[in-house]
RNA sequence: GGAGAGAUGGUCGAGUGGUUUAAGGCGCCGGUCUUGAAAACCGGAGAGGUGCAAGCCUCCGGGGGUUCGAAUCCCUCUCUCUCCGCCA
């Protein structure tokens, strides 16, 4: 969310950045109401501040022996004024508030500006394209052969795009798992958290995923709960509503799994494991303090890299532009790895730098240098996740038998096993 | 699922309709004293909104009601704890 004050007073700023967005949203209405509202608070406080004078007279003229009923009439009129004024206000806060949950955030100065995915600058690449000399099979194909997972039984149980893992391919899911979980809380510094599956309304306003992309998830409507689209949302919003007293940064990691509809993607990406509904993940959420935001966000990127490269997989990191960016992002950049049967670059990674936007929505603050109350920042990647991690482990590391070498790094958690094979 | 108890500031905790302008303790910050510290003493300090400011308004788990006036009385919801039942 971002400040309505900040609005009022960068109007035109706003209007340009929600234009390089391409965000189709009202600013004038939001101002409009903001008005309306300091209006209507400025009369019923000069109301309110008499009605507390003229009630205090009454306790004194009581006590005097007076009789004040005449007084109290005075009293009961300006208190049914009072109510209209606070009835009024309720309303248009609630229309201003709704007004602010569907802007997105600014794009921070340095996002560059651009018309869609197609201008997002590569910002480096590490490894290289794998030469084969025989014609790389795609994952699908890998996986059934080797019985890693049966995507057809998966479906038969809950529809396509859930997929159902068999033996050394759940092992390497769990595999992967804990080998990144390692990584963050033993060389990165972070805290490892295990997180509520699923989130009430509120918890997942807080992260930027309601009101507006409420199609996008699962619901439990029975118990106002949505399964999780990632770990962002309960990792982030745990310390909703309240003022952190400890030391920031502070680094979580979370493995969760991850629910998505994928509304308005049919048919796209739809073979093998490049688009599911459910999937396992391993997320990294920071908070930080504004002066090191900027900062800590390329250490997580850094930290995100760090598993690809400690698994020997060629990948780029783009930056997004403004067209591109996300909904409650500021600064973002993709990584993606290289899967040679799909001939594509698959985005396994998104690492965001929110800046006040999430903690604004969800109130998370620290006492800043003065002791004042203020909203941190809130930052957050995957670190990654698995179906396209797998993907491109199994395309990139087969070989001409059909057979897949598991990296190094690996073995040690798949018992020592060094390949996947028949 | 049933029965009961509870929710007050960073924390503990007092407060049954009008000097509550939320006492007091602990913790925190500043000062006096001290070589320095501790102790003692003195002082300070909640959050949000509005306003150029002085100030004013709101906030005692959420929402609603009674009243001239509610932390306090009534209704309702949520959560926590205790006991019982069921259960991986």
């Amino acid at each position: 969310m971002l400040d309505i004050r900040f609005i009022r007073e960068n109007t035109e700023a706003v209007k340009t950045a929600m234009k390089n967005r391409k965000a189709e949203v009202d600013i004038d209405a939001v101002i409009a109401l903001d008005n309306r509202r300091r209006e209507i608070v400025a009369e019923a406080e000069e109301l309110k501040a008499e009605r507390n004078r003229i009630s205090k007279n009454i306790g004194q003229m009581i006590k005097e022996g007076k009789n004040p009923e005449e007084v109290k009439t005075q009293v009961r009129e300006m208190g049914d004024k009072i109510s209209a004024f606070d009835e009024e206000q309720r309303e248009v806060e609630a229309k201003l508030k709704d007004g602010l949950l569907y802007i997105p955030n600014m794009p921070s100065a340095t996002t560059p500006v651009g018309q869609s995915e197609a201008d997002n600058p590569i910002v480096r690449s590490w490894g290289e394209k794998k030469r084969f000399d025989f014609e790389p099979k795609p994952h699908w194909d890998l996986g059934a052969e080797l019985g890693l997972f049966d995507l057809e039984r998966g479906a038969k149980l809950s529809g396509s795009g859930f997929p159902l893992f068999i033996g050394k391919g759940a092992k390497l899911e769990r595999a992967l798992i804990q080998f990144m979980l390692d990584l963050h809380t033993e060389e990165h510094g972070y805290t490892e958290i295990a997180p509520p599956f699923m989130c009430n309304a509120q918890t997942m306003t807080g992260t930027g995923q309601l009101p507006k992309f409420a199609e996008d998830m699962y619901c439990v409507p029975l118990d106002g709960l949505y399964p999780i689209p990632t770990a962002e949302v309960p990792v982030t919003n745990m310390y909703a509503q309240e003022i952190l007293d400890r030391e920031l940064p502070i680094l979580h990691t979370a493995y969760t799994p991850c629910f998505r509809r994928e509304a308005g993607s049919a048919g796209k990406d739809t073979r093998g494991l490049l688009r599911v509904h459910q999937f396992d993940k391993v997320e990294l959420v920071k908070f930080t303090t504004p002066e090191t935001s900027e900062a800590e966000h390329e250490k997580l990127t850094a930290d995100a890299e760090k598993v690809l490269q400690k698994l020997g997989l060629h990948y780029r990191v783009i930056e997004l532009c403004t067209a591109d960016l996300g909904f409650s992002a500021s600064k973002c950049y993709d990584i993606e790895l290289w899967a040679p049967a799909q001939d594509k670059w698959l985005e396994v990674s998104s690492c965001s730098n929110f800046k006040d936007y999430q903690a604004r929505r969800a109130n998370i603050r620290y006492r800043n240098e003065e002791g004042k109350p203020a909203f941190v920042h809130t930052l957050n990647g995957s670190g990654v996740a698995l179906p396209r991690l797998v993907i491109a482990i199994m395309e990139n590391n087969q070989n001409a038998d059909g057979s897949i070498d598991i990296p190094e790094a690996l073995q040690p958690y798949m018992g020592g096993l060094q390949k996947l094979e028949k």
